[in-house]
DNA sequence: TTTAATTGTCTACATTATAATACAACATGA
DNA sequence: TCATGTTGTATTATAATGTAGACAATTAAA
């Protein structure tokens, strides 16, 4: 059973990141002593001081020796925010610069999820591929497409590479029509982890879109990951008229917010690619 | 630097869970055998072992001495699946008792974050709670809520313990009109890992959502963390009308299917209990 | 200046994780 | 029955991680 817990120095980090980001300490708060937070978690001062190493390179705290560690000032690297409906417009529009790699290509047996999302008969096949998405040179999306066959073959690997998926989809006659998704958080496999250049193990946001035709059949299984740091999902939302209804209406917002700060960016940008390397 | 690192066990087992989850693996398949997997992943069979066992002890696996390892039949645990717009209403709607238990009530200053996203004076003081939200016996989620103290006086500890935080605005006569909210992911805190009892570090949904009343004044910053095996967010969207805008429309889904399946959870459920019990 | 508190550094040791190997117990199919 | 491959168990060795304590360097305040 022992063996699949978390180092203790990765807890501390945790925590002291949470208290950080959410736990009511403004930059410029002088933490706890390295003694003290030891005691606070039961851990010695040489494993609070690792977790306050990681911290520190990723530039959240400041340490002066002598006087203490304090939090830094522009610690918060916002992400960019964006429209649940469309992604990839929403980047473009925001003047963005988007590149695609190609991972995987092949043609298998639908897995059983992805058979009974799209109303397949178990084991038909479909097209499967892994893409990420890089915006301004970091890779912030790991997309993971099922297709059936019928459809998938209408378009070739290098059209996938360039052309987004829902256009190609229409060329081939198919009427995009609707679709359902759901997102989650999933922790980063060694896999995701290596394509979006973060930790293994970091959390990642997951959306799951099925896209249906006309006739209600399945065309797209799309499985993303999203870094948070890099992006967040973001809706308005409105009262619904009755009273005591106590319900939201989505409204469509027109554009939106670009929300990652200059500065910090690089500095933060930098630190990840270090961490990334370090294997 | 080191010491912050994942486990290669844990690692390993991040690998299998997700392949089991989503990689087309089906249920009854054969697992690699050990000394295959250990080859795969660069690790001896004893590490491999050790994820093998954690994801045995929580259901996902078979393992059969002279036999091999097998995917359990009913792995997929699927969450609770719900509208974006009001997570209570859909659970009430689903007929699921909900019990909330207040962990912390206090008045502080403003942290900066929410500060800035209520539009408050830097410092200025709020009301801070923070509340489990019980569904059907088992946490799903951990609300951080804070209130500008000006409204939070209107109503008392108890009261926040038993009516919906909306309700008791509402009655101070708060005119609830508009709200925006971001969905993330983060890692489980120790705070949040023991009151929604899962492990610390495993991934969590955040979602962020300000309310503002009718004069854009911000009312209530709520921080939610949701399990994401007992609950994901579910929206519907439809192709807007113009061709080629390559742009989808929230839909109002009338109410949101339950998708939780019945044998499966009480085992799942137990195996998570044991899990939180270990430490 | 003095004093106390802080971070930085170092050493020695204990505990835990991982690796490599061998062998027993069991299942399966030839 | 037998050969083969599997999981279960044990042993040993090495590496990684955590602990404890002491001391130096620096800061800030008395």
């Amino acid at each position: 059973m022992v063996g699949v817990e978390l180092p203790k120095a990765r807890q501390v980090y945790l925590v002291l990141r949470e208290r950080i980001a959410n736990g009511g300490l403004n930059a410029g708060d002088t933490l706890p002593g390295e003694q003290a937070l030891a005691g606070e978690h039961n851990v010695s001062r040489v494993t609070v001081r690792r977790a306050l190493a990681e911290l520190e390179r990723e530039g959240l705290i400041d340490r002066r020796r002598g006087a203490g560690t304090f939090i830094a000032l522009q610690n918060a690297v916002k992400p960019v925010v964006a429209d649940l409906a469309d992604v990839l417009s929403n980047l473009i529009a925001m003047g963005r610069s988007t590149d695609v790699r190609l991972l995987a290509f092949s043609y298998q047996d639908a897995p059983a999820m992805v058979a009974d999302a799209l109303r397949l008969v178990k084991g038909e096949r479909v097209q499967r591929s892994v893409r990420v998405r890089i915006v301004d040179g970091e890779p912030f999306s790991y997309l993971t497409t099922h297709v059936p066959e019928r459809i998938g073959v209408t378009y070739t690997e290098p059209e996938l590479a360039s052309k987004p998926l829902l256009a190609l989809l229409e060329r081939s006659g198919v009427s995009v029509d609707r679709a359902t998704q759901e997102i989650s958080a999933v922790l980063a496999s060694p896999e995701a982890a290596a394509a979006l250049n973060v930790d293994i193990g970091s959390a990642l946001i997951a959306l799951t879109r099925v896209v249906y035709d006309g006739k209600g059949r399945g065309v797209e299984h799309l499985h993303a990951l999203y870094r948070p740091d890099r992006y967040a999902f973001r809706m308005d939302l409105a009262r619904t008229g009755r009273n005591g209804g106590r319900r939201w209406s989505p409204v469509e917002n027109g554009h939106a917010e670009a929300g990652t700060t200059k500065g910090s960016e690089t500095q933060a940008g930098n630190a990840r690619e270090e961490r990334g390397k370090r294997r």
